[in-house]
DNA sequence: ACGAGTTTAGT
DNA sequence: CTAAACTCG
């Protein structure tokens, strides 16, 4: 039955685990003979080598997948290489097989591989087709009126939920896949645990079930369960009500379509009902698949953010540069119970709750005012769904570096959050046993218990539980100074650029970013923590300063080139197809073959590069904006434009002039697509679906 | 990333 | 008078 080589295709699995509506997998086998791969290269990750609980994860998810593999007729072959592409690349010389099919990804480092994939193997005479499995949209396909990217999450949001289209439906599982031949090529076995791993991955198993289809028996508990509570439960920190499906999402175990599609089916029928809690908790569920959707959009549009705040000023932020305050955050020894709990937490089950991350990083960039890499980090190496792009999203959100995050300014006080989410501290007691006797009066603020209620429930603070690490008001107040200096810096450098220094000024010469701390392996020592971990260590500010990233070029500009980019550049990159809307009321079936065309052409504009958002808007300070819809400060941070190809590092061509089209006259590009948004506008008024 | 309470802008 | 925008813990 091994039909022999020739003819057979590859279909890589990365974050896709799963064989239902795995749209690679099912353009394998319409095509014939398949051969499953994954590949374990996380030397590609480079310093986001995975943590060891999502290891974990991905060696249950992956034996999962094999055995499904087999009940259909193949199995999973693994690879272990520090180079995903050559190893594709012997994959292909000793099985014969003459197409490749994957799935998309959308963390920068996957978007330059699989780039490069596509050129490497297309020259090796290898057909390469690549899909969308893992989002509602493509990131191209959701634009606004003027065809730009969004920059906010609720534009974005509001036209996901109203494209002329639905997401495609979910595809079933194959009844049946043809194996291709691998016997001449061999299987590595993949270490994905050393041995002081063993002991404490063996507690994970009792509380998750890696696996696609477990995955779907997680849905239909949560859709049949919790979700109708959503809104009402998730202000609790404790509640097991969320959906608990982010760690199955990360590895593509689950179809986020088929989660969007079986919640809509719930949203509709409760809808009819009337029944106004089981909508809105829809609405809040859909929301957060949402946030998971503009991370991937994030991550493509700004490929950096994960190393870069979107916000150009947050560059010139004084950032405590303090492990020994890092420490005693990774240690759930800060002083404040909630944080503390929530870290405590993290550390024991790889888990927390929505809400707590939100507290524990916000303590972090505004209490701390540690270096928002440092705690992202720390979460990519501790979490059991570390997922690069929400994370660095998130984090971007708590540092206030995005243009509709939470102002920089504000402080978030974890007393008070404590008796929001935690009005009881169950929770708190649950994860700090030290302060289980203490009324619950008290046990969010343990600073200012009173000395007989401390003795009675057996703390002495300072020594079995330590005093606020930082105080509060101290907080409020260094940042308060820090901003001041972060918006004279920036003006400084703003002048300078103003008057003729060099425009790239971002580039690599001052670049280096604040590097993570020696001991960024996190395990966490047991050593116990003085009361005052900041005695002794050096503290010093420094900048968090832009990061050089080895893939990509990146260009600041000034301001005037900035807006003239916006209107006129179509730089050139290499995934996005021109005419991506091009055939917007096509059938079904033209638009799957457009969306397995997306990322093959090269001839492609991308949507602007664009960040010149205004922050906060409206309390308008010392700008000279021009721009029509935005009122407020201009950041100088602009267009960043990413460079596709990691060879191509010159950026020689600052305004490139598009050959293929007709000439850049300022809006040139913009015919094409004013001619598309008619097209869409006629659409969704005609009600055309397919 | 909130959300309840309050102010202000818009019709 | 309603909706969006602020404020604030």
């Amino acid at each position: 039955m091994g039909s022999s080589g020739s003819g057979c295709s590859i279909v890589w699995f990365r974050r896709d685990l799963r064989v239902e509506d795995n749209p690679a997998l099912a353009a394998g086998v319409r095509s014939g003979a398949v051969i499953a791969v994954f590949i374990w290269a996380p030397e590609e990750e480079g310093h986001y080598y995975p943590g060891r609980v999502s290891r974990w994860w991905l060696k249950q998810s992956l034996s999962h997948l094999d055995t499904s593999l087999k009940s259909l007729g193949t199995s999973l072959l693994t690879k272990r290489s520090a180079d995903s592409i050559s190893c594709l690349l012997q994959v292909i010389k000793s099985t014969g097989a003459k197409q490749l099919f994957f799935n998309h990804l959308y963390d920068p480092i996957s978007l330059v591989r699989d780039h490069r994939a596509k050129e490497v193997l297309s020259a090796e005479g290898v057909t390469v087709r690549s899909f969308n499995a893992d989002l509602l949209y493509e990131p191209w396909e959701v634009l606004d009126h003027e065809n730009r990217p969004f920059t906010t999450f609720a534009g974005f949001w509001d036209r996901c939920l109203s494209m002329p289209y639905d997401p495609e439906s979910p595809l079933l599982p194959p009844k049946r896949i043809i194996s291709g031949d691998v016997s001449r090529c061999a299987p590595d076995t993949i270490i994905f645990e050393d041995d002081s791993e063993k002991g404490s991955n063996a507690l994970l198993a009792r509380a998750w079930t890696p696996g696609w289809s477990n995955a779907d028996k997680a849905l239909t508990t949560f859709l049949n369960g919790p979700l109708i509570e959503y809104s009402k439960n998730r202000r609790k920190a404790d509640s097991a009500t969320t959906s608990l499906l982010s760690p199955h999402l990360h590895f593509g175990e689950l179809s986020v379509r088929k989660v969007f599609h079986l919640v809509r089916i719930r949203q509709v029928l409760w809808a009819n009902e009337g029944n106004q809690a089981g909508e809105e908790g829809v609405n809040l569920f859909l929301k957060s698949i949402g946030l998971r959707e503009y991370s991937r959009y994030m991550s493509f549009n700004h490929p950096y953010s994960h190393e870069r705040p979107l916000l150009g000023h947050l560059r010139y932020f004084p950032w405590v540069v303090d492990e020994g305050y890092f420490k005693a955050w990774r240690q759930g020894r800060t002083g404040y119970p909630l944080v503390d709990a929530g870290m405590r937490e993290l550390w024991a089950t790889g888990w927390l709750h929505d809400r707590i991350r939100v507290v524990v990083s916000s303590f972090f960039v505004k209490v701390l005012q540690l270096p928002w890499r440092w705690g992202m980090k720390y979460f990519w190496d501790t979490l059991l769904d570390a997922d690069l792009e929400s994370d660095a999203l998130g984090w971007q959100y708590i540092s206030g570096t995005l243009p509709d995050g939470r102002e920089f300014e504000r402080i978030d006080n974890p007393q008070f959050e404590g008796y929001k989410f935690d009005p009881h501290g169950e929770y708190v007691r649950r994860w700090l046993p030290e302060l289980s006797r203490l009324p619950t009066e008290w046990i969010h603020h343990p600073w200012n218990t009173p000395e007989s209620v401390l003795q009675a429930a057996g703390i002495e603070l300072g020594s079995n539980y330590p005093l606020p690490i930082v105080k509060i008001d101290a907080a409020t107040a260094r940042l308060e100074e820090a901003l001041s200096l972060m918006w004279q810096q920036e003006a400084a450098s703003r002048t300078a650029a103003e008057n003729g220094m060099e425009e790239g000024l971002g580039d690599s010469s001052d670049s280096t970013p604040i590097a993570f701390p020696a001991d960024t392996n996190m395990e966490m020592d047991n050593e116990p923590i003085r009361n005052n971990p900041t005695n002794g260590a050096t503290r010093r500010y420094e900048d968090q300063m832009v990061p050089s990233m080895t893939s990509f070029s990146i260009r600041i500009e000034d301001e005037e080139t900035s807006v003239d980019h916006l209107r006129d550049n179509n730089n050139s990159r290499g995934e996005v197809p021109f005419n991506v809307n091009a055939n917007v009321n096509a059938t079904g079936e033209q638009r799957e073959q457009r969306r397995e065309n997306v990322m093959q052409t090269d001839a492609t504009r991308a949507p602007p590069q664009q960040y010149n958002f205004s922050r906060g808007g409206r309390r308008n300070s010392e700008d000279s904006t021009a721009e029509s819809t935005n009122s407020g400060r201009r950041e100088r941070d602009g267009g960043v434009v990413p460079v596709w190809s990691p060879s191509s590092s010159a950026y020689s061509d600052q305004f490139p002039v598009d050959d293929n089209n007709n000439n850049n006259n300022g809006t040139s590009s913009s015919y094409m697509q004013t001619h598309q948004l008619l097209n869409w506008r006629r659409l969704s008024e005609n009600g055309v679906s397919s």
